[in-house]
DNA sequence: TTTAGAAGTTAGTATATCCTAACCTCCAAA
DNA sequence: TTTGGAGGTTAGGATATACTAACTTCTAAA
């Protein structure tokens, strides 16, 4: 893993899209990320080739079980790590946009150590 | 702050080698992150016209008081990640390069936290 | 039936970074 | 005195990403 941060962006969008929606099509994509969707169009190609998504003639998103593999991963950083910041007494705003950010660029090692500390501060009470 | 993690790279570099002898060159910079020389002639351009560094005639290479600021949150940050992910059972050559990249993008906010976080985990013996 | 808007695509632009290649200066050793 | 290497600079290339602009399609409303 090196530098997919872009990729694993889209990824992770496209599945927490397809939890809100029956359908995930570019511009829905496009709107969640604030990006153009010209600049989607050329992600999903990518994503495409890589075989990380998989679109339907009608336009519709889907994730192929590698896809979907990475976008949890990454969806699971996410969640753990800005619960835990805001926890930690972050603004949710800021723990969100940092763990938007972290979540792209921990190993997963590290990312298992923090996540069993957690697991393991919390169990102690320590609020 | 947004995309200078090039720039906070080379800054903490200059921090780090500026400790370990009494003159940094260009040439220092370039062995210590192995990038090629040319690459840190631009870079150390882009940093004098920003005023983060001042270079003498012969060459030498120092941080200006700005520079220096960044330097030193950078290189806290970085100290204090890699040594709390090593704690917490990381390699220490994974725990150092996952604090690499984390000190570039985590929030003066969540670094706050989570340092405040370590300090009072260590209090209470928790091991 | 015509047409305007929504969705997508492609081409070319811009920025950030690093790289290779080519060149300059200076100094010390032969 | 010549010369080779060290240190530095500039120009141009490659990649990653997002953007603007200009099209194409398709569909729904007039």
């Amino acid at each position: 893993m090196k530098g997919n941060e872009s990729a694993e962006n889209y990824l992770e969008t496209i599945l927490i899209l397809s939890k809100q929606k029956p359908v995930v099509r570019a511009v829905d994509v496009a709107a969640e990320l604030d990006f153009k969707k010209s600049s989607v169009s050329v992600a999903l190609k990518n994503l495409r080739e890589r075989q990380h998504v998989a679109v339907s003639p009608e336009g519709y998103i889907t994730l192929t079980q590698a896809g979907r593999e990475i976008a949890e991963m990454i969806y699971e950083r996410h969640q753990i790590l800005s619960d835990w910041l805001t926890e930690l007494g972050v603004d949710p705003k800021i723990a969100t946009e940092d763990a938007c950010r972290i979540e792209h660029v921990i190993s997963r090692e590290s990312f298992s150590a923090v996540k069993k500390h957690i697991a393991a501060t919390k169990k102690k009470g320590n609020k």
